[in-house]
DNA sequence: AAATACACATGATAAATGTCAATCTATTTT
DNA sequence: AAAATAGATTGACATTTATCATGTGTATTT
């Protein structure tokens, strides 16, 4: 069974607002399951990023790979959240991004077009854009400022105390490059700050 | 005298909207023109961020202090740009960050109540603020990748040629520090760069 | 005009982080 | 169960960046 309950209960708790069933309705109706197996892509780079999916099990890494073919992961995705590259998305341009699956998961996707004519006029929806987008703004900031003013130490002590889920679910290679990080590094960060 | 055309033109461009007389009048009745002196500060760590300010002319920083007494600018702004930090200024917390003029400055500004009650019911301010916090999130994820997956000198020329004004404008060690880099490391980058 | 503060550069040295290679373990696949 | 793969650790060494001290020229302030 597809989890639309996830979804409904997000809306409406970041907006505030309560979905009627009319609501709840047109969001069943346009926004289509979809399972996505571990190590498939949800968008490659050069692509435009059609969907926008909302995850309701599983977890996924948005990253890069640089010239040397190093991947760098500037987010880590998980339930409740919702996958995508924004900019993309919205302004229906190539990405620069890579998404691929962590997990097996199940996600509900719909198009930019879809969102624009149905789910947008929802009230509860596009408040909930506007917190979402604050709550966004906001973290963004927060991890800016941990680059460029703490060491790759205070950056994970960070980490642990804000997402400690983050450092249960994933490998430490992950959480290495989403800091900044190499592996060796994030290693040995861990085996002196024991002391 | 008081220049909100720029603010006129600002929400129009963004939002694709035209504003109607009796908007500007709006606009006029509840931005308050502020005069900031050089070196005067906007917002102190600790305190809650009460306005939001329309730079019409001026530009300044936006800046932690680290125990060991150094700067770390998260943000400069210029004309044409918000004043504010957003999270303190719509959740009415205590700031983390300090804001500075870093010139004579001329803004209008509006508590967080009159825009709620006031500004924000006009569709193309509405609208406008969708645009920039998508044009923000764009941009913020952008900085945030330069600074996970490249190099000092790599991060400044992506600011030589994203924001060309900004290294005319600011010297050295405001830009140094906006990259997450000491004044003397910066020097040295520019040094070996010119080879 | 003198005094002060500021911006920038440079040398010497230290600290943080990256690179490459090897090894070990745990997990997944067959 | 065996084989293959992925993740984590460690050592040796290189590179990047920070720190501290100092000098110099230029604005700013007094």
């Amino acid at each position: 069974m597809h989890n639309y309950q996830a979804l409904f209960d997000y809306v409406q708790n970041l907006s505030g607002k309560t979905l009627s069933a009319d609501d709840k309705q047109i969001f069943t109706t346009h926004f289509k399951p979809k399972r996505i197996r571990k190590r498939q892509y949800f968008l490659q780079e050069g692509d435009v990023c059609k969907y926008t999916g909302f995850i309701v099990k599983g977890a996924a890494k948005t990253f890069t790979v640089d010239e040397k073919g190093h991947e760098h992961i500037l987010k880590l995705s998980v339930e409740n959240w919702w996958l995508t590259d924004f900019e993309s998305f919205y302004k229906l341009t190539p990405s620069r991004f890579n998404i691929e699956a962590l997990e097996d998961m199940e996600i509900l996707q719909i198009t930019h077009g879809l969102v624009e004519e149905f789910i947008k006029p929802i009230p509860a929806f596009s408040a909930m854009q506007n917190v979402l987008s604050q709550n966004n703004t906001i973290a963004t900031h927060k991890r800016m400022q941990s680059s460029i003013s703490q060491t790759g130490e205070e950056r994970f002590q960070e980490l642990v105390n804000d997402y400690p889920h983050f450092i249960k679910r994933f490998p430490q290679n992950l959480i290495a490059s989403y800091l900044g990080l190499t592996p060796e590094t994030l290693s040995r960060i861990r085996k002196n700050s024991l002391k």
